[in-house]
DNA sequence: CCGCTCACCAACCGATCGATACAAAACCTG
DNA sequence: CAGGTTTTGTATCGATCGGTTGGTGAGCGG
């Protein structure tokens, strides 16, 4: 709708996939709350009044970002979930998360989490927003595991959803050591740990 | 040092520990930065002046804040961590982490990663403060890993500092959850699923 | 080249941010 | 009850917040 260039009037010096993306960073850097629309406008090299035409206000603007980061990380989900066996699939979920969680070419950590885990009341929306995006990651992790177990893929036993749980868990508590510092060697160090539970059976 | 009642002048008419209690539910729900002054002095029952008089700013109030939390947090840690097994230590902390982070006497969460994942630039110290509190944590769990491989308490092969952030980012990840609304019994049941990985041998 | 349409930019809006100044009130000492 | 000392409440500080207003000028259709 937007994005079409109008064949009347002057046109955009900036494209809008660039500098949301560029906003995207400083959000993922500094939060909902932590970004302000100085700092937003002076990455994306655009000042207000641009901002506001094209993307309406400052939720706007990170519902957007969100939005875009999180069908990209709906996109890698769906590749890793379609690894044959159950085992693969977390695994390719977990290794994939925690090198995305430090690759080098964007803030550390992961926009779901560093955007606003915690809002003053008037933006708590953003943590709703957040907190749905990473539950619909969840629920399809879960989907996956159940269709697993009904392939006996799963040890008999396994709660497939509470499996799901623990795997999301686990990603972001890695989201929150990588915002830390944490590096991809240390991650997939706690994947390796993390993958002993995956195939044994139950204890007791 | 000042909580000592002074023997001339107005007494106070608030409780510092009281009042700080306050404060420190406001920042666990809304964050550092999320926590106006105005949201801060109407929990707490003090005006602007008061709390300035007795903790010196908004950073201190937080840092105070924190340091209590923190220190309460690192008994129950010491706690657990005096099982006699490096499993029952784990299971110990990871229940008690989990128990802690849906308690209904307090705003759901840990206050090391609700109160400032992340920050506006000005305010990257809160961030810096938070993740140190949690690194010790980490530290702590670690040391108690590596007794227990000296002790032969754990299988060969086992990386003591690595088993010890795998423990410590699940918490983190329950933190997270448990702000989304995660209940006791979820996190329960992921924690269930997280002692499979603690004891069973190097895959391979 | 004219005229229309839009994007650009500087300056500014009211509201709220964290932090203070000042004077009245409350308590202890003498 | 007077003098000294500290806390309290109100009212406000400058700075910054997210958001907006007009004037200017770039580019296209005629």
């Amino acid at each position: 709708m937007s994005t079409e260039t109008p064949a009347i009037g002057r046109p955009r010096a900036f494209d809008e996939e660039t500098v949301l993306a560029r906003a995207t960073e400083v959000f993922w850097q500094y939060g909902y709350e932590g970004a302000s629309l100085s700092a937003l406008t002076g990455a994306m090299g655009i000042n207000r009044p641009s901002l506001y035409a094209t993307f309406g206000s400052k939720e706007q603007l990170f519902r957007r970002a969100f939005a875009r980061y999180h069908e990209d990380k709906v996109a890698n989900v769906r590749t890793a979930l379609a690894q044959p066996t159950a085992y693969g699939a977390i695994e390719a979920f977990l290794r994939s998360s925690a090198d995305g969680l430090t690759a080098g070419d964007h803030p550390a950590g992961c926009l779901s989490i560093q955007g606003g885990l915690a809002c003053s009341p008037e933006n708590g929306r953003i943590s709703e927003v957040l907190a749905a995006g990473r539950a619909e990651t969840e629920a399809a992790l879960g989907e996956r595991m159940s269709r697993a177990a009904a392939e006996g893929d799963l040890p008999d036993g396994v709660d497939a959803r509470a499996l799901a749980r623990f795997v999301m868990t686990l990603s972001e508590g890695h989201a929150v050591h990588a915002a830390a510092g944490a590096s991809r060697e240390d991650l997939q160090a706690s994947v390796d740990i993390a993958l002993r539970a995956v195939m044994g059976p139950a204890r007791g």
